[in-house]
DNA sequence: TGTACTATTAAACGTTTGTTTAATTTCGTC
DNA sequence: GACGAAATTAAACAAACGTTTAATAGTACA
């Protein structure tokens, strides 16, 4: 792994334990075993180097999602597809979700700010696509769309935002938390296709009580 | 308004919009209007004054959430009073929200975070129970009661997190937006309201497709 | 009016911050 | 083995940081 890399994956790691104010230079040199100075020589600044890692972890985000749409046309699979596509992707990179959420909740960079909520919205655009076409097709019903995509994002985001506060909401001891939790990636991924499919196929109540 | 209040306004203010080690003692300062000193005159230190902020606001919290379940004994009123109580609250501090929600995805201060989590805990208590005493009523069924409630706090807490994402989520102009708007207050409370039904009661599908 | 205490100020404190410098090492190419 | 460019280093830089100081202003009570 080349120094650069170092540094970048340096980054990632401390500005998401630390946020990017909390972490300094000279934290970020230790953490990534190289001289202080190399930070300026690779990437200028501090803060371009904190624009390089979001280039660098979004250029890999940007390629996928490419035929999602194409060969599948029942909106249910669809929607399914994309859930295991969606989670899988979060669990793999749970360090830059706090990041960019963390950065978008702020009032400074807003250039920045721009740029992560047109990725973000991207994802939301292809959601909300497939849930359009369910309701045309009379598969759906017709809920508030713009709300089920803010639960569908929320939750994914609540649980990698902070292990303290999921772990003890799932009711396990802290050390065992971990997103790299192979069990819990397969609990929401089916939670969240059953979430999706009762709030948006057409059923009737039982009236049990 | 005293001085000390000026300070806790200027702070709940600026590290919601910079987060707190963005947040120079100089700029709190300027925007509470008052000299540098009085903060360590009044808090000790800025480490102080964000502790100091935090008891503030959470006492307020503290003290809500009783006689909830005492009166009403239908499990969905009940579930329906608390999206009503709970999406108030967060509508009337979306500020301080950011800031615990930030604060709790960083790993330093970690008694501060336990403090925090503590106290999203008890809502989280309270709406377990409400669940779990509709499942033992049998009129819920016995789903993911853990992940629902990461989806309702998730969903809520999405909303008031980035201003950004939000206005584009729902397809507003950014400068429209606010956490003071009364229609998306009303409509978050009923989508929750529905989405809770309608993953929590016993249902069939029509089959339709 | 004088006293004791709190509130407020401008200035200075020592650290830490991000960045740059200038010297040195490393390394591929002739 | 010598050369030139890139990589790496320790040291220094000014600026900003949070905090403290010592002096002054304000206030309540005798």
């Amino acid at each position: 792994m080349s120094k650069k890399e170092q540094i970048l994956e340096a980054a990632e790691a401390l500005f998401a334990e630390h946020g990017y104010e909390g972490t300094s230079v000279r934290a970020l040199a230790r953490e990534a075993k190289v001289n202080i100075a190399m930070i300026s020589y690779y990437f200028g600044s501090k803060e371009k180097l904190f624009e390089a890692l979001i280039k660098f972890r979004t250029s890999y985000l940007r390629e996928k999602f490419q035929g999602l749409n194409k060969d599948i046309h029942d909106p249910i699979k669809r929607l399914e597809m994309f859930v295991e596509i969606y989670v899988d992707r979060i669990f793999a990179q749970p360090k830059f979700l706090r990041i960019i959420y963390r950065q978008i909740s702020l009032k400074n960079r807003s250039e920045i700010n721009e740029v992560l909520v047109n990725i973000l919205m991207k994802n939301v655009e292809e959601v909300r696509k497939m849930i359009r076409d369910g309701v045309k097709k009379k598969v759906f019903r017709n809920p508030d769309v713009d709300l089920l995509i803010t639960s569908l994002f929320g939750t994914t985001f609540q649980i990698a935002h902070s292990s303290l506060l999921t772990s003890k909401l799932l009711g396990w001891p802290l050390g065992k938390f971990s997103m790299n939790n192979e069990k819990l990636k397969t609990r929401l991924k089916s939670y969240l296709k059953d979430l999706i499919k009762r709030y948006l196929l057409i059923q009737t109540d039982k009236k049990n009580y």
